[in-house]
DNA sequence: AGCACGCCGACT
DNA sequence: GTCGGCGTGCTC
């Protein structure tokens, strides 16, 4: 018998919205500790629950206060290596979220299920492996099914001495009763080994490794190999046009990372741009790659979490919640496309994916580096402040230069209809193109076919029911539909506020743009990329492949033409209304609006032809407009780094936001302004508290939300108020009826 | 998150 | 007299 004094103590993350850790003895009746990783079951106010061990105390810890013990393990295969353990406090502590949730966000969906019943299991197969070379005589004494049965595993097993019972039973079906007698004769085996589902549904295409680098690109890598081979945490920002090479320079630094017996992780932003980086990843390593993303179903996750948990796999390619992925031993981290919204997570644990991966590089002391065609502002002035190492790719590989852009003002554009938003420049643009044969994009911001239906007799927009937001109309669908919680109405309805009859639907929609583009042009292949129209992978892929195979002469499309795609064909790039982002309230939006138009901008002329831009604007003396006509990412950042500086907003100052939301208006109110007046007898100097007020978007799915706005050049300080807001306020605030949620560098408001 | 504990209205 | 409403607060 153990004494009970002895026992070992563990330090437990648990599934539930606990601030810490805590405390738990080893579970009765097993002898071996409990490895740091290991998945638990543990007893919490009488009930179980799912946790992680972080550590082993020692045993001499004098806990005071009550302790009991694990129920059970229900895994002893760690889930995530040790090393990963100060991350995830780090991370816990810098959002102000539970650790047990920290850990429940990075693993993969299934393995932290509470039950512990629903947890994903790895899938197996049966599998016949030969044991010895049938002789001639063991040969004469087989039925004659056993011998066909073994003809056809040589035939058809490449050399292999293994080969799975299905593939046998497939070409065979006398197979299966044959292998009985084939086992008992000695001759084959049948083994279970895991099988992992493959999350390379589609091919992916292949591409040569380039046997010369630019000059810009060979000095670019030296920098991330010295710094590689020193052993030594160092971003680098990697600032280079599209086409200028970057990818090979992550290609390079990842071979190079291998070459030391280390691993790479490499953040794409999203799902639809994660398949051109890896299709070039999987091309020149193959297997050793592991993917990452929401498209995979939780075992297919689950199988590529155990690959890199195994050492299988040595790079990881996936979006944000990769930044979590069980490495031990990091040599090189990579975010593509570092300045995406995308990296944000909006719910749950808001964490950025590409601020984690600076700070997990800087744990694994190695280098990270952040490729941008148009970096973020805060990027960048890290980079001229040092913190960071700029290497800049100017020139195209294939030597072309960037497209012409041409803006158009709408306020000198004669004009048939408020809602007319073709501009000769355009419209005589368009039929060059159809009639050269070459192709043209249109992109415009918004999906449906009008933003919003406004009432003739009595001005009033038709509103979400469940949100104060308008509903846009949706031709192909028909329907009146409700962009944030899905409502949807027939679009023959009466004005709720006047009962009038006449309704009419204004703003330009992708849907929209398509149609009139058809009436223009009858004689052209129109087509139209949008959520709607590729809402899955299949349908995207399978328009992406009309446009490849020049099917398609006008392409209309939101912001997914955006990103990634590159036809040479298409020459021109039309923008149809550039003042959507522009105006939203956010001290990002200008920035946001001048990433959108470089990346819209970079999809034209990318082939023989040169490329052919225009922008139609209300506002064309905008510098954003001026800065994206002239290529000038630099002219932009000054700019706004000057704006960013008189408002204290980041880089200079950080935020904090706190959103409040509950279906009883006065309530959310009251509790945000609750929270502010606390803070602000809190406060010290240097931290603006801004608000309470409603949020930009005051009411989606029947949900008041209100916010207060923390801003301050001393990020310790607004962790500080955090802090004691949570240890002293949290529980008085949020009941029942209202949220509480702290959003840490914000990436938008709304 | 759950699940207890705890203090006020309608039932056998 | 109790049964149960869900507001409030804790969980090693």
């Amino acid at each position: 018998m153990i004494e009970s004094s002895s026992l070992p103590l563990y330090e437990v993350a648990v599934a539930a919205p606990i601030p810490g850790t805590l405390t738990y003895s080893q579970p009765e009746g097993i002898v071996e500790p409990l490895p740091v990783g290991s998945k638990v079951l543990a007893p919490l106010g009488g009930r179980l629950i799912a946790g992680y061990v972080l550590a082993q105390l020692p045993n001499q810890a004098e806990f005071t206060g009550k302790v009991k013990s694990l129920s059970e393990c229900l895994e002893y295969e760690p889930f995530f290596p040790a090393s990963l353990i100060p991350f995830f406090r780090w991370v816990a502590d810098y959002y102000h979220h539970p650790i047990g949730e920290v850990i429940r966000t990075a693993l993969p969906a299934g393995l932290s299920s509470v039950s512990g019943s629903a947890a994903i299991r790895a899938k197996t197969e049966t599998v016949v492996r030969l044991c010895a070379p049938p002789s001639d005589q063991s040969a004469t004494k087989l039925k004659q099914s056993e011998q066909k049965t073994l003809d056809i595993f040589f035939q058809h097993c490449g050399g292999s001495p293994v080969m799975p019972r299905r593939e046998l039973t497939r070409l065979y079906s006398g197979a299966s009763k044959a292998l009985h007698g084939l086992a008992e004769a000695g001759l084959i085996r049948l083994e279970e080994r895991q099988v992992l589902r493959d999350p390379f549904g589609d091919t992916l295409p292949f591409f040569d490794r380039p046997e010369i680098l630019t000059e810009e690109q060979t000095a670019a890598l030296s920098a991330i190999t010295a710094a590689m081979d020193a052993g030594q945490f160092q971003p680098f920002l990697l600032h280079g046009v599209t086409g200028c090479g970057k990818t090979e320079i992550y290609l390079r630094a990842t071979e190079h990372c291998l070459a030391q017996r280390k691993n790479v992780l490499v953040l794409v932003p999203e799902l639809a741009l994660s398949t051109q980086i890896e299709a070039h990843f999987y091309s020149r390593f193959g297997d050793t790659m592991a993917v990452l993303h929401s498209g995979l179903s939780a075992g297919e996750r689950f199988d590529q979490w155990q690959r890199i948990m195994r050492h299988k796999a040595t790079i990881a390619v996936g979006a944000r919640s990769a930044v979590f992925a069980p490495f031990a031993n990091l040599g090189l981290v990579i975010v593509d496309e570092e300045h995406e919204a995308a990296y944000k997570q909006d719910d749950g644990l808001r964490y950025n994916g590409r601020d984690m991966a600076v700070l997990r590089a800087r744990f694994a002391a190695c280098p990270v580096l952040l490729g941008s065609a148009t970096p973020s502002v805060g990027s960048f002035y890290h980079a001229e402040q040092g913190k960071y190492r700029l290497l800049t790719l100017h020139k195209r590989i294939d030597g072309q230069s960037l497209p012409s852009v041409e803006i158009v003002d709408l306020n000198k554009v004669k004009r048939p209809r408020a809602d007319w938003f073709f501009s000769e420049q355009l419209l005589s643009a368009l039929r060059d193109n159809v009639a050269q044969g070459l192709q043209s994009l249109l992109f415009v911001n918004r999906r449906g076919y009008a933003s919003f239906m406004l009432c003739r007799d009595c001005s009033s927009v038709v509103r979400c029911r469940n949100c104060k937001v308008s509903l846009t109309l949706h031709r192909g669908s028909e329907r009146l539909i409700c962009h944030h919680c899905g409502y949807s109405v027939r679009p023959d309805i009466l004005c709720p506020e006047c009962g009038s009859g006449s309704l009419v639907g204004l703003g330009i929609g992708s849907e929209r743009i398509e149609a009139e583009v058809k009436r223009l042009f009858p004689q052209a292949r129109v087509a139209r990329l949008d959520s709607d129209t590729a809402g899955n992978r299949r349908a995207y892929m399978a328009l992406l492949q009309q446009v490849r195979e020049l099917e398609i002469d006008i392409l209309v499309g939101t912001q997914m033409v955006a990103k990634g795609l590159h036809f040479p064909r298409i020459t021109l790039v039309g923008v149809v209304w550039a003042d959507s982002g522009l105006g939203m309230p956010d001290y990002k939006a200008a920035e946001r609006s001048f990433q959108l138009l470089a990346q819209v901008t970079g999809r034209a002329g990318r082939g023989e032809h040169p490329g052919r831009v225009i922008i139609q604007t209300h506002q064309s003396g905008h510098y954003v407009l001026e800065a994206a006509r002239c290529h000038d990412y630099q002219a932009m950042y000054a700019q706004e780094i000057e704006l960013r500086a008189q408002l204290g907003y980041p880089p200079f100052g950080r935020l904090i936001n706190l959103r409040f939301s509950g279906e009883e208006e006065q309530e959310v109110e009251a509790a945000a302004k609750v929270v502010a007046d606390f803070l602000r007898t809190i406060a010290a100097k240097p931290v603006d508290i801004l608000g309470p007020a409603p949020s930009p978007l005051s009411l989606i799915k029947n949900r008041f939300r209100w916010q207060v706005l923390l801003k301050s050049g001393q990020p310790e300080q607004l962790h500080r108020l955090c802090n004691q807001l949570i240890t002293e306020k949290k529980q008085q605030i949020c009941r029942k009826s209202v949220r509480m949620g702290i959003d840490v560098d914000p990436e938008n408001m709304m």
